[in-house]
DNA sequence: TTTAAATATGAACAATCATTCATTTTTAGT
DNA sequence: ACTAAAAATGAATGATTGTTCATATTTAAA
């Protein structure tokens, strides 16, 4: 295999975080395809947290895995933190994975 | 949220399937843009374990779930079974990973 | 300097899951 | 029929991880 097993790790990590619904939900929430608008979105944890019927503390928890992942930043304003999607890579995958399963053959 | 809970599980499942080393090298070995012919690759089940470094029964086990969720399919011919990838869905989502994670920023 | 809002944190638990080992099934050759 | 090759199976185990609960931190307002 010509694939250096770094890259296996990182992939799976990657894949492995984003193979997780409550996580998956999150990100939806975070993403503007699916909105009205063309803009980025941001929300804050307890907006999220209501959106995807999910524990603040929970929302709190995997917020803080796909940070850590560089899924999503975060911008802090006031008492408030808010989220939103890092890079286009995120999308991209999302909707391929969204492709795959509403496709029927 | 706009999204149906279903399509989450989905996508859920499909993308935890894909987050796993092994089972990662599997669907590398498996995956012809890496090697030198654009033919499909069809393999059986020692040759993949003997590529991937991993036991004939920790290859059986995990190709097994790789084709329960539509990732391989296996073709018999006299002792031995080819596995090949399923479908374009699952080469792009490797593909678009893979670029993730090697892009520098 | 209390009080409340917003978020983060840490421990604990249950459940899932990757891997190994031993064994079994299937097929082909002798 | 016997043997060997190829692949699958099932039980057992150890590690990982998603979730909850209770609590801590941070910030702003009164």
């Amino acid at each position: 295999m010509t694939i250096d097993e770094k890259i296996i790790i990182k992939m799976q990590e990657t894949l492995k975080i984003a193979g997780d619904a409550t996580r998956l939900k999150i990100l939806f929430a975070l993403l503007d395809e699916f909105n009205e608008s063309g803009k980025e979105v941001e929300k804050c944890v307890n907006d999220i947290a209501f959106e995807v019927s999910a524990s603040q503390s929970l929302v709190s928890h995997q917020l803080k895995v796909l940070k850590d992942s560089d899924f999503v930043k975060s911008k802090k304003e006031g008492k408030k933190i808010y989220y939103s999607l890092k890079d286009e890579h995120v999308r991209e995958i999302i909707k391929i994975t969204y492709e795959h399963v509403t496709e029927e053959e």
